[in-house]
DNA sequence: CTGAAAGCGCTTACAG
DNA sequence: CTGAAAGCGCTTACAG
């Protein structure tokens, strides 16, 4: 390992103290009243010795580690996969690293992520917040560490957060569909005291006050048994005519099991699912879904973030999503 | 922020040196031939005083981060998402945090992302190369920090790995093609030097010395339309039975093709993959292809990687793939 | 068995 | 305009 040079070796070399170098690199020359060639002078003998600084010391100095934590349900997941991603960019242009925790949509793996991101000290945090998780999230708040939940938030719970308006894109999707003709109407979701996923409920419910529907749900823990159960039920008892899935989990899990019951899409039965996912490109007819804006709720939740680190006020933001009725069309 | 109680409050407390209270709770008591007494009562006062170490001090003063850089092609593709996923739990049980970025296959954004890293002081770097990487790869090497690549490596460049025996289950898959009947095939790869890619291409080519066969490489920048035409000519024109695709952003993109323009699968045309997808389940008749052990090359990776953060050695490892000929049943 | 002290590489209030 | 000095919270060789 090549030895580092440090502030210490520029000052020696020119003959002034660590604090003259500190001030001219660290770009508080003003602040330090340096003189011009001083200035010069130093900032030529940095480059010449190709000068890094040292984030660590300057971490123990400042207490800021210009690093984020950012935590959600499973990184493999396509969807938040993408989050990530964005967030890695985005945090990037600000200076900010990001380091990634995937709760499992357990609130004891979010409070052990938490508390080791804690001790890494994490200038702040962006979850994704399993259901049951509001302590771990209040705890943070009351330790004054920034954070912006994204995707979900908790009514009660005050803090910044970024989602997308659920209730009105599931309504507008689902009226959608009852415009199509569809008039027995199937909704799965999980069973959860998540925002999100109530105002999808709703958005749903509102949508379908005329007609037949039912809604399901699922647990998140036994979902494979319950999601296969449950279209079962859907297909043999209720005789939908159309499934609007709740997430995009549920979504291509159900998709995949209808396709493998050889359930025709859209003949025998329609579908409209949430958040968008490359699977739907592998069937003839579109796959109507609600498109969420995931690149700018990551971005946003950064920036709402990265304010928030500086001043001290939340910020709420609800984005709106789409409707995609076509299939997307390669080449 | 609530003030963190340090070694000096414990040692003020108790009315010992700081010494003695950071020989206790890093474990090094033997080390600082603490009595026992002492050192029973530095460990009480620590736990009431809920102390918790401050990990920038401590990197600052030995020099180590306990964190590692883990840099893919890009995150949100399913592929490094699950080996992200894998790296991030595994490292998390040496006590090591996992900061992410993604190259876009790009050198030139590795080689800034290597040197942000190095900034942030990583201990360690798990790299999957993209091509004509191997400047900054060497550069890692020379300045003395672990890496351990992943997935992909350079042969002529000396550092640890681990990969899969990508000619030999090529080699296999491509035989289990032609034990089918297949007689006329084509292998689509990306144009590239990295010795993974090479391996596959002379995998394709052992199996195939006794039939008739055609390679075609398009260059990943502009795969859209390449892969487009290229799948033109080989139904077209080389009139093949069965393509074999290289890598699974080419099984992925290939099938979306073939599925839009209704070529059906296996009845027009036969594929095998690379890479195991979400998308195969979607298709009626099994999607052959070459499994990876992703969790498996993930944490190898990461206990390579720690080893040679300790010891200087390095290490190469080849795992074996497995074929799949069969669709995944769903509940 | 125990403690005083130096030092990791910065930042920044303070004194000149 | 410039510098000496303290201190962030640890670790660890050294002296007793």
């Amino acid at each position: 390992m090549v030895k580092k040079v440090s502030l210490k070796d520029i000052a020696l070399k020119i003959g002034v103290s660590t604090a003259l170098v500190s001030y001219v690199l660290s770009g508080n020359e003003e602040k330090g009243r340096v003189g011009k060639e001083t200035a010069e002078k130093i900032r030529q003998v940095a480059k010449e010795l190709n000068y890094q600084p040292n984030h660590i010391a300057k971490s123990l100095k400042t207490g800021k580690t210009n690093t984020i934590g950012l935590i959600v349900a499973d990184i493999s997941n396509p969807f938040f996969a993408s989050i990530a991603r964005a967030v890695e960019d985005e945090s990037g242009k600000y200076g900010l690293t990001t380091i990634i925790g995937s709760s499992d949509e357990s609130p004891e793996k979010l409070k052990n992520l938490v508390e080791v991101f804690i001790k890494r000290q994490v200038d702040g945090f962006i979850i994704s917040p399993p259901d049951h998780s509001e302590e771990t999230i209040e705890y943070i708040i009351s330790l004054g560490i920034p954070i912006c939940l994204i995707d979900r938030h908790f009514d009660h719970v005050k803090s910044s957060y970024v989602v997308t308006d659920n209730k009105e894109s599931m309504q507008k999707a689902v009226s959608h569909l009852l415009g199509m003709g569809y008039k027995n109407l199937a909704f799965i979701a999980y069973n959860s005291t998540l925002q999100h996923m109530k105002d999808r409920e709703q958005g749903f419910l509102d949508a379908t006050s005329e007609i037949y529907s039912q809604v399901y749900k699922i647990n998140f823990s036994k979902q494979h048994d319950e999601l296969a159960s449950t279209i079962e039920v859907i297909l043999n008892e209720q005789k939908a005519d159309a499934i609007v899935f709740a997430t995009n989990t549920l979504s291509v899990a159900g998709l995949k099991y209808l396709t493998q019951h050889k359930v025709k899409i859209p003949q025998d039965l329609n579908v409209m699912c949430f958040d968008f996912s490359e699977v739907y490109d592998f069937f003839y007819h579109p796959i109507i879904h609600v498109k969420q804006p995931i690149e700018q709720l990551a971005k946003e939740s950064v920036t709402i973030l990265f304010n928030q680190m500086k001043e001290e006020h939340l910020q709420q933001l609800v984005l709106n999503s789409e409707l995609i009725t076509k299939t997307r069309v390669m080449v």
